[in-house]
RNA sequence: GCCCCCAUCGUCUAGAGGCCCAGGACGGCGGCCCUUCAAGCCGCAAGCAGGGGUUCGAAUCCCCUUGGGGGCACCA
């Protein structure tokens, strides 16, 4: 079924990629590998002025983590490298060139200062910003004195005047009109040489053959534009489907005060990539009526433009972490523990006193334990959840420690009992453990839960903790025992 | 101000004229399980923005209103 099919990703260097633009990016991956077409990446850094170092390396970064592989792109070249935009200036220029020979394009000298009180004279006036082609009619000598005289100039689009409306056929919304005469003479070449995005972005897709745009919906109104420029250039344009926009809480645009938006943000937050890729897949898409957890492989299977939805979705944390619960708790026990045993050596993990490395196999046993508490792997709630497997008294949130509703007399007995009790047992496993413990609580009469209450708190630290047995088994008889002795101390 | 897009539970969505007094999921609430906390299971509350048409029949088609969003740079 590979017919060509080529789509890209095209972000600008300018930050951390957020969700929404990494969900276009999964979208153009998806489409790329459910029709065995290319995904390219391609950088379009035009703009010197928002250039932001290391922005290249962290949407290399995003997209591997992801697991979007890109079949071409900067780092991987490809038969139409390459794939950064700076690096492919002749190509703009050449176009301009065209335009500007054929009269479909033209020089304009207005400076920043005149088109910035052009605009606020049109705003004050109520009138739509744009620009009053005032140097489209200047005459050809004009023109050339000015050129001679090496001033400051932008290449210009000329616009049609008037003219049948130019009408996008969007895969995702269908047939959107727009009237010429609400189009301006929009920029191609900035004054520094370098070609606004319109132009490279419809040159570049040309020369790379691209045959899918698959983008932002926010790009929708400059699309038109593009059409037309197409038209000029005697180009095919591709294929156009405008994806919906992701909106924070609040309903705007996704952004930086959104609190967590960069993707890589979310890695940090322990989530896993998996889950990631499968929630933001079904942020504007769906296979059913039903489905909420689907794997990789199918979701390339299934993927189609068809089944994209046209509003705009807010991003949802929420279920974002009960998903990645969900695949916490289907990953392999021995990769879950190598997540954990880092988190837990992570600077912010266990305190240094802690010796390093952790015994793995420690850590492995304690896996089952914590596995189905954990809804992130994130360095805090890994540390929080499993630090009084190994600290040596783990932290007592009151001294001393004993159980609420219970006197501290009470709970002392019931501490000597048990650590009379637990000396002794032979094999120190959860069934052993039970069987003497259970019938303790009848000889004391006191409940279970009481008894019980009273241990975890000793030997845990906390009122919350995973089920007796199983984390007095896997502590071991030493740790317990000791720490039996120590909270008896305590409450002495 | 102008242009464009969108509109089903709080949120993500299913629904392409009768299968829908609208289905699933997150979250919320209640219960079961139970030594606590989770996980799991069961249940409940919660929605077709409003108004006109079209039709035997409308969440689904058309129009208007309203609401939300996006765009209008020598930024992408």
């Amino acid at each position: 079924m590979s017919n060509h099919v080529r789509v890209r990703y095209a972000p600008s260097p300018t930050g951390d990629p957020h969700v929404g633009n990494i969900r276009t990016a999964l979208f153009n991956w998806l489409y790329a590998r459910h029709t065995g077409g290319a995904f390219i990446l391609r950088i379009e850094d035009t703009d010197q002025a928002r250039a932001t170092p290391g922005a290249l390396e962290a949407i290399y970064e995003s997209l591997r983590w992801l697991g979007l592989a890109w079949d071409e792109g900067p780092d991987k070249g490809g038969p139409h490298a390459p794939y950064v935009q700076s690096q492919r200036l002749p190509l703009y220029h050449q176009a301009a060139e065209r335009l500007l020979d054929q009269s479909t394009a033209y020089h304009c000298y207005c400076t920043p200062a005149e088109l910035e009180a052009m605009r606020r004279r049109q705003q004050e006036a109520k009138q739509p910003p744009r620009y009053d082609r005032r140097c489209r009619q200047l005459s050809e000598k004009e023109s050339k004195a000015r050129l001679a005289a090496g001033l400051p100039r932008v290449v210009r689009f000329k616009t049609p005047l008037e003219g049948p409306p130019v009408v996008v056929h969007d895969l995702v919304r269908g047939e959107v009109a727009f009237e010429v005469s609400v189009l301006d003479d929009f920029v191609l070449l900035k004054s520094d040489g370098f070609p606004t995005y319109h132009l490279a972005n419809v040159v570049d897709d040309h020369t790379m053959y691209v045959t899918h745009v698959l983008r932002a919906e926010e790009w929708l109104p400059s699309t038109p534009r593009h059409l037309l420029l197409y038209q000029a250039l005697s180009y095919d344009p591709p294929l156009l489907g405008h994806l919906p926009i992701i909106l924070g809480p609040d309903r705007s645009k996704l952004s930086k005060r959104h609190g967590a938006t960069s993707l890589l943000e979310y890695r940090q937050e322990g989530i896993l990539p998996d889950a990631m890729f499968n929630f933001l897949a079904l942020l504007g898409w769906s296979l059913d009526e039903k489905t909420e957890i689907i794997s990789r492989s199918d979701l390339v299977r299934h993927f189609s433009l068809e089944r994209i939805v046209k509003s705009a979705a807010i991003f949802n944390g929420e279920k974002l972490l009960w998903m990645n619960g969900m695949y916490l708790r289907q990953l392999p026990p021995d990769e879950l523990a190598r997540h954990v045993l880092a988190a837990l050596e992570d600077a912010n993990g266990l305190p240094p006193s802690v010796t390093r490395p952790l015994d793995s196999k420690y850590v492995e046993a304690i896996i089952p334990l914590v596995r189905d508490r954990l809804k992130t792997l994130k360095v805090d709630e890994v540390r929080d959840l499993c630090s009084f497997f190994f600290l040596e008294p783990p932290h007592y949130d009151v001294l001393p420690p004993a159980p609420k509703g219970m006197e501290k007399a009470a709970a002392r007995r019931a501490l000597e009992a048990t650590l009379g009790a637990l000396e002794p047992l032979a094999p120190f496993t959860p069934s052993a453990l039970e069987g003497v413990l259970r019938p303790l609580a009848e000889r004391l009469s006191v409940k279970t839960g009481e008894l019980f209450g009273a241990i975890r708190l000793a030997v845990t630290g906390r009122a919350a903790a995973p089920p007796l047995f199983d984390t007095l088994a896997v502590l071991g008889r030493e740790r317990v025992l000791a720490r039996l002795r120590h909270v008896l101390s305590l409450l002495g």
